[in-house]
DNA sequence: ATGGTTGCAACGCAA
């Protein structure tokens, strides 16, 4: 079994020690992080080594940031969006063995018709053109992270009160289908049909302990990958540890 | 009810 998973980190600094117990603890193929708010001369390479891993990352002060960690070594890696000039960090990708994985943090959006909404839907946009591209070459993708939507209310706490609401809006929620469009599955939906699982929980208003979550992180799986996905599950229990990421990590695995 | 919490870094900004 390959196993493969996303985690949004929210500071890789803040949160080394609980990635490395994770890495020992699952010993996953791959390890996609999002949010390590620290430029890449600061990257914890030699801790990430030791723990029997390879890297690759792009970084920056403060904010976004992706890494991903693996066991093989990985080739043709990209740091950038194509067609989008972006100084902020948010994809990397890499071939893997037989696969290629585009690890993503997409813009939080803040809130629906300000600005950095319009970036977020022309930065998926943009990454919806890429994965066509990447496809043609690439039949076993994976594209796996934090993407900021909630794809259908199942996926939402109260579907009622998110409503027009960032992470959950109508336009959000069409570009997210425009990603499935390109040919990929949203692994977690092969395997489980079950409303109520969240992937982020507010650190605001007790939002983890009285459930008020939002699935947002996802393994999105090209037909040929498809078929080989066994389980995706969302590991709530690490949002539930003392000083926890907001975000709970994604598990999938796959038959070889 | 426009709150609240965390991380970064220095105080407001982003999530």
């Amino acid at each position: 079994m390959l196993k493969m998973a996303t985690w949004n980190v929210n500071s890789l600094r803040v949160r080394l020690p609980q990635v490395l117990e994770w890495l020992a603890t699952e010993r996953p193929d791959v390890l996609a992080i999002q949010e390590t708010k620290l430029p890449d001369a600061d990257f914890p390479l030699a801790d990430i080594e030791t723990a029997g891993y390879r890297a690759i990352y792009s970084g920056q002060k403060t904010y976004n940031g992706v890494a991903t960690l693996m066991r093989a070594e990985p080739r043709e890696v990209e740091r950038d969006l194509p067609g989008l000039e972006d100084p902020q960090r948010r994809i990397v990708g890499a071939t893997i063995g037989d696969l290629r994985v585009l690890n993503v943090y997409v813009p939080n959006g803040e809130s629906v018709g300000s600005a950095k909404y319009q970036y977020k839907l022309e930065w998926i946009e943009q990454l919806r053109s890429y994965l066509v591209e990447q496809l043609a070459i690439h039949p076993r993708l994976i594209v796996l992270g934090d993407f900021n939507v909630a794809p259908e209310d199942r996926d939402v706490h109260d579907p009622k009160a998110w409503e027009g609401q960032v992470l959950f809006s109508g336009p959000e929620r069409a570009a997210f289908r425009g990603l499935l469009a390109t040919g990929l599955s949203d692994a977690f939906r092969l395997v489980n049909q079950n409303a109520g699982e969240f992937s982020w929980w507010d650190y605001r208003m007790n939002a983890f302990r009285r459930n008020l979550g939002l699935r947002i992180d996802h393994i999105l799986v090209s037909a040929e990958t498809a078929r080989t996905v066994r389980t995706c599950r969302i590991e709530r229990a690490w949002r539930q540890r003392e000083r926890p990421s907001d975000h709970a990590p994604v598990v999938a695995e796959f038959e070889q």
